[in-house]
DNA sequence: TCACTTTAGTGAGCGGTGCTCTCTCAGTGT
DNA sequence: ACACTGAGAGAGCACCGCTCACTAAAGTGA
């Protein structure tokens, strides 16, 4: 099974997501394609398997990332996180690819199996977010009914604190992150951005400001 | 030709772009599959074509609806776009995902053909936010040479005005509004926003506020 | 020891894919 | 009448996921 998925992963790496392939794998292992199935029930399965693997893996480093910094350096720690996010992205972007690009067609992942790992990183970053005592001093544009419903469920689901506002401002903060790394990784930099760890780092900077942490 | 791409679309609307089969088209057009390359040089070849294709519709939708609007209302303008661009990913989820998404595997775009229409919106966005006086009176980090190197080219790439501050406002206002819709169009709202119309019409206003449009 | 069960793997086969090749055949211009 | 062209047919190659019946070895309990 550790073989299957580390086989998977290199063909992962090389081809991409929905080029994963059964009998690929098997020739690989010198063995039969069908002799698969005794350990995989299906290629959508070993890919859930693998989507599950890359949100655990993301998520610890980020995890990891957090714990190493001081509880109280509130800036450090979201840097320090999305820094360990991109770095694990750029690292195995084909895994990134998987669980943050666009779903493999004709292939919906189980949300009771992705839901929960994919949350990990999104409460961590909104979580040093709203740990902070903002300094944001900007306005707040006025929010509609089905927004505050939503963000107050986003914080409760979360279980951060902050107002309405602070929490708009750290999911917009976290989706912008992603939104780098996808851009960087999925070629909308592509000639436009040239040294995009600093780009990112830099954006980081301006997030940071965004939601009050500096 | 036209009916070709035609089912194209259609097969990528329900079944995602990797498992976009010219079998299928043929057996659709009544066809046999080897009749196909008289008119697709290959698969991968009308993977472009539909790419470029995307690349323009998006691009069409997100210039008349700035068309549509005063010239010197830069707010409505942001909104109107970004709302257009939105409006268009969701109704045809599966060509957003061609040119936003993870790069079909096997398989890349060639940036002649892409790069150029896929700059559309990218221009018309931070084109925007770089017509206004800005009345962003919040701070800027610092930064770094290669930065501000990437940043400038920028400027010059797209023609726009502005200072280095805003222009990296601009980019990051730019990939927030595809982040939200990746996040939500991926599924990784999947829980958190149930109204991601109303969401992003928020967020929207968020970063008219951060580049300094109101 | 012997029968039984589990485990791991084989190999044939089904229908699907992209793509290449040679072939046919109806039009068309001269 | 004749050569040429465009459009399609059909066979075939190597690949894919997946199923099924089968086998051989390894472990296991009486």
């Amino acid at each position: 099974m550790a073989d299957i998925k580390r086989i998977a992963r290199e063909q992962l790496a090389v081809q991409g997501g929905a080029a994963l392939s059964l009998r690929a794998i098997a020739r690989e292992l010198g063995i039969v394609s069908s002799a698969m199935y005794r350990y995989v029930p299906s290629r959508d399965e070993l890919l859930t398997m693998l989507i599950e693997d890359a949100y655990n893996a993301v998520g610890d480093v980020a995890e990891a990332a957090d714990a190493a910094c001081e509880r109280a350096d509130v800036v450090g720690r979201w840097k320090a996180i999305g820094t360990a996010v991109r770095a694990w992205a750029v690292a195995v972007p084909s895994e990134y690819a998987l669980i943050y690009g666009s779903p493999v067609p004709g292939y919906a992942a189980p949300p009771d199996r992705t839901i929960t790992p994919g949350t990990r990183v999104t409460r961590l970053l909104i979580g040093v977010i709203s740990e902070a005592d903002s300094a944001y001093a900007g306005p707040n544009p006025v929010m509609a009914p089905p927004v505050r419903e939503d963000v107050r469920g986003i914080r409760e689901s979360l279980g951060v604190r902050g107002d309405d506002d602070l929490v708009a401002r750290a999911v917009l903060a976290w989706t912008a992150v992603f939104g780098l790394i996808s851009f960087e990784l999925f070629g909308q930099f592509a000639g436009g951005v040239h040294d995009p760890a600093a780009h990112f780092d830099h954006q980081l900077d301006r997030l940071a400001l965004l939601v009050g942490l500096a």
